[in-house]
DNA sequence: ATAAATGCAAAACTTTTGCACCCGA
DNA sequence: TCGGGTGCAAAAGTTTTGCATTTAT
């Protein structure tokens, strides 16, 4: 993974500007490839290779999140607050977690028995979510 | 993602005993590939297809655990008991979180706040490992 | 004997990258 | 103008799959 060069200038393109807007208008976690065809309806000449580009650096901002949580491919969070997931095992729908707090204690915790030092975490819960749930999967 | 199908008679191959031989006597959450370099010392001629097949069968018996944590390939573990993981951002280790119990009663806790079916979890936690930290990355 | 499992190679998929050109500051 | 960003296409890397053959039961 190549690190971007501190302190290098940073452009606004409307490729980066629309790929931002689209990730920060839904809430459904979608695949860089979603996210390719959403902001072709906007710039329709934009390449698949600038979408993940992009997705890098706004990742490197600190403005979205990277979800590497059982797919084969990443999906992306345009709230970078840190916050817990809920993937569905059946539609493979991924939600954020609403009414438990992340647990900022754990990290220490885990730091101290382990004699590492930890940054932050990620939770993931896998289940069915309420419309597969009533299909009786 | 094909099933499998229900009751569907299974062998025995030495190609999956090695495999899974090999996942059982390491703590190192090894990658496909690196089971596959492993396995090759024993059975030179198995296929990397096989070790993915058998690795998704393993999977499924609940024999073994895949880790989509991070890293653009998945990392496998010997070990099906639900425990937590570290990585380290640094040079990739993926260890396994001593002295910190899963916690059981948050499934509840979150299928009752938000509607869902909840069967389990995982967590990662992110930062230096012992090693790396005393390099002072 | 039967069909599950394998080895091999090709294919599928996601992601990265080299390069010439474009465009924002 | 300067070099960061883009589009395009090729490449890289992981995982899956089709098919003929092997092998466990």
């Amino acid at each position: 993974m190549r690190e971007r060069e501190i302190n290098k200038p940073m452009r606004n393109s409307r490729q980066r500007a629309a790929i931002l807007e689209v990730l920060k208008s839904t809430k459904s976690h979608p695949t860089a490839d979603w996210i390719y065809e959403k902001v072709r309806e906007k710039i329709p000449n934009i390449s698949l290779g600038t979408v993940y580009r992009n997705l890098a650096v706004l990742k490197e901002m600190g403005k979205i999140m990277e979800l590497k949580c059982g797919e084969k491919c990443s999906r992306y969070d345009g709230n970078p607050e840190n916050h817990y997931h809920f993937i569905c095992v059946n539609c493979g729908q991924v939600f954020d977690v609403e009414g438990v707090e992340v647990n900022k204690k754990i990290d220490q915790e885990v730091s101290e028995k382990n004699r590492w030092e930890v940054f932050h975490h990620c939770m993931e819960f896998y289940g069915l979510c309420s419309e597969c749930s009533k299909k009786n999967v």
